[in-house]
DNA sequence: GATGAATGAGAATTCATTCAT
DNA sequence: TATGAATGAATTCTCATTCAT
């Protein structure tokens, strides 16, 4: 597509660039200090933009949280994504969700985090339900493509994962990938909970 | 026994009065704006004290948190005690449970998602962790009295109610009693999940 | 030279202007009120600006202070540049010097007050030591351009004039330029004395 | 003396103590946070008294300060008495002098800047004057009994050691024992300064 | 006499936002 | 379009003081 004045794109491409900018610094401002370190100033600073810039691209705190949420499932799908390629039979399964898990909370402990606080962020502010729901549906059709299996089992099955990792990132010693795996056998018995899920026949 | 000096006692007993007043009055205030919202003059105003007298009785914000969080632990297990005292047979569990579930997420949304937010701070804080910790010990406690059991199994099981509040929370369209039932009965199926916990036998 | 924008250079110009007009106002502050009495709010007042201006200009009351001892540097050298103007020879120093004393002391007493708390601040304060060391080397420079002499005839000297002062400010009864003088010419002593320092030969 | 009360006399005792101990607390508060960290708090802390007692036992701030400043000149004293009993004869007094100065600017730095500190404090407060004034007087009547020698050389001379003290507290390199004696025997000189002083004859 | 309790006032700092350019 | 400048508002925390006992 061509363009008249391609100076224009250029900037274009600067704002978009900056935007981005802005959306990454504040997943990692999340990460380091929480949501309450979430400031025009400190996304700012660390995202080397000027301080006007972050009310300039988001209109709110809350449009910037928005899409810092959005931006962070995309993140997470690339990250199962490489996951998923690793694992061979359905025996495998628990081994592999558990070492994942582990990952998440010990390696990347601080961005799990702030994952953990936007996603309950959604709960009060109507604005982030959508990103918060496209998570919740991604990681459900990770599962069977989303069709089949039973709807309930697989909302206990993700939210058996869910309750593990919020009581690992609340625990003084988190728990190894050998202890998650040994929970993760009860939510995903082969003969009887898996089955329930569609995920195996 | 009578007290040659019942001022003092007096006092003190107007001292923890609103020592308490404050407490209630954060769980109030995180109910309704979030921890987000949990200032010296927020808390003050919902209290009905002098906004210094806030930080009088908490040395820090911190200090108040941990005290709000332990306290709902407490509210938390009253109102547990009285439903386990409703159900006859283990056969009841799910249902009386998912009834439970529905009542902390419809009727007292606000105040269960204040939970949640407290819970999650925990995992910055490192003060917050006893109280957080202690939640766990009760809820665990309550279903074997705190031994017997498989630890991973019971990790597994309150991992997946904490997760179906979770994401029951976020939801557009919280799940009703029938649904979340439907869910807990995959980790509370009495022929293997529940005799792993040592729940029945 | 033109500007295209001649705004810009009237926005910073007034910024520097008022960036003057807090910093006069601290040295005012500081000899009215002592050191304890620099607080945005008083600044603010003094120099009729709002509150979060003093704020905005200096991001510590720390770098406020500094800049007002440095200004008031400034201030003294122009001071001292007049009064060498009015000595002939030699032999006027003691008396050139006690008059500049007095003066200091009496018609000024309360803003050479301030320039000492700042000063005695230093020693506190490592950020105020280039700014104190800055008053040290301009009076050092004064004597011979800063060559020559016996430095530690000339820390003795200046030495002497501190404390002259110091005690003069503490003192019920002021002393008189006479009594300087008298004090002066012990340690301006032509024979001996001034011809370690190298003022004379 | 006797008394009908002895425990009168033991809780007498038990106040002149606690006194004792607030001024001693303040003393060394002064040297750790400088006369900005003097608060009822702060003293009764380091005292180890109760929060109340110190505006009990001192009605203002400044009380407490002249009580401390006197107090401290009476430490001064005895170090000074020990020193003097050192020296033998007046060549050595500018040694003797320079290394007690070093004393007091390496190992006793922070006591002797809150000294200063206090010292200078008296420029502004008057009642802290007398303090400051007895503090002169002890050091003058060091030199000559407080009788004869011109009293301008002997102002000239102390103000010397005050302003050597002040420039070596604020410099980044303290001086060394062996720059102060250089110093110091320019005020000094036996054939014209300290002759002149009375010291010697 | 002595002290814990309580509070209004004030401290520095940070913030989101507005505005002029 | 983009941004430095500016500011009113709000933050936590500390303070001296008063009061009841």
């Amino acid at each position: 597509m061509s363009s008249q004045k391609p100076e224009v794109d250029g900037r274009r491409a600067k704002g978009a660039r900056r935007r981005r900018a802005i959306v990454d610094a504040t997943l990692r401002v999340v990460a380091r200090d929480g949501i309450a370190g979430v400031s025009h100033r400190n996304i700012a600073r660390e995202a080397g933009v000027p301080a006007a810039s972050v009310g300039y691209y988001f209109d709110s705190i809350d449009d910037l949280l928005v899409a810092t949420l959005l931006d962070s499932v995309e993140v997470l799908i690339a990250e199962i994504d490489r996951m998923t390629s690793e694992v061979g039979s359905d025996e495998q399964w628990p081994g592999v969700v558990a070492r994942m898990l582990a990952r998440m909370i010990d390696e990347h402990r601080e961005r799990t985090l702030a994952e953990y606080e936007l996603y309950l962020l959604a709960a009060r502010r109507p604005a982030l339900r959508p990103a918060a729901r496209r998570w919740i549906e991604v990681a459900t059709g990770y599962v069977n493509g989303g069709e089949g299996g039973d709807p309930h089992a697989m909302r206990a099955f993700f939210a058996a994962i869910d309750g593990l990792v919020l009581q690992a990132l609340v625990a003084d010693e988190p728990p190894t990938a050998e202890e998650l795996e040994a929970s993760l056998r009860y939510v995903m018995q082969p003969g009887s909970y898996l089955r329930s899920l569609g995920v195996i026949s």
